[in-house]
DNA sequence: GTCCCGCAGT
DNA sequence: ACTGCTGGAC
């Protein structure tokens, strides 16, 4: 299915959006399955400030994922207190020693092998295929549909089996528009994208409310149009004041070799 | 009190 | 296809 002229748009002024608003994270760069595994468990349904100490002592506590293997059920759930969700942690436990006991320690490095994981469903696989080994998948999280529902004006309910269809071929037709850099750049870019533009408190996912002006942007060329989604403050959604240094980039964005390793 | 939105169990 | 899971922000 070839892109439209809209989807390679979005995936251009994304990428550009993003090189120019770094938010420093702990596992952001990071390559290593085990730590991102652990970084995406614990922020499944988890807001940032929160799981971030979490993590810190996970990591510091069991470097790898033999170390959590190794450890007792109850040092585990006594580190997980206060996260909520406990399944998480009793599945990252029994995964962890799964892969230590029957896969020799490493981690399995396909989509498959690590989609198999206990706790592991479609999103956290493609986080870590595409973080860890840049594996051509992509991510479809809360994040993701309230970006593509606003900027392409989809209103199929996602919690609907065929707005879910819809959303993650969206996504993947996205991360299959080539030439404009790396898959997991890609990935990293949408998720950090809603973070800094559109919380969920300004606009409720269930209510699918489209961000003001959506219908208007098919101006490809009209860069008011454009500052609209990717900087203006506007409509209730929340926008810090660094809406002028990327939008007066985005229209000398430069095509990005596929492969490569930008935007960390 | 309502909402959050990934995964697993049913 | 539908539901429960936790704690925190609002």
């Amino acid at each position: 299915m070839a892109a439209t002229d809209r989807q390679v748009f979005f995936t251009k002024n994304l990428l550009a959006w993003h090189a120019g608003h770094h938010r420093p994270m702990p596992w952001k760069g990071e390559r290593n399955p085990y730590l991102i595994w652990l970084s995406e468990i614990i922020l499944q349904q988890t807001r940032v400030e929160q799981g971030l100490p979490y993590f810190e002592r996970f990591k510091a506590t069991y470097p790898t994922v033999t170390d959590l293997a190794n450890a007792p059920e109850d040092e585990v759930m006594k580190l997980w207190e206060g996260l909520g969700y406990y399944s998480r942690a009793r599945n990252l436990h029994a995964a962890a020693k799964h892969i230590a006991h029957d896969l020799n320690g490493s981690f399995p490095a396909t989509y498959e092998g690590i989609r198999s994981l206990k706790g592991v469903g479609d999103y956290t696989a493609a986080a870590i295929a595409s973080f860890a080994y840049d594996l051509p998948h992509a991510v479809v999280d809360g994040n993701v549909y309230r970006v593509l529902s606003r900027y392409f004006g989809i209103e199929t309910p996602i919690d609907s089996t065929a707005g879910k269809k819809e959303f993650a071929a969206l996504a993947q037709g996205l991360m299959e528009i080539r030439k404009l850099g790396n898959w997991w750049g890609r990935n990293f870019s949408i998720s950090q994208f809603q973070t800094k533009r559109l919380q969920p408190g300004h606009n409720g996912l269930r209510r699918h409310a489209l961000y003001p002006g959506c219908a208007e942007m098919w101006n490809l060329s009209d860069a008011a149009t454009l500052r609209s989604f990717f900087g203006r403050k506007n409509g209730g959604v929340a926008c810090e004041n660094e809406e002028a240094g990327a939008a007066a980039s985005v229209f000398q964005l430069p095509d990005f070799q596929s492969g490569g390793r930008g935007f960390h």
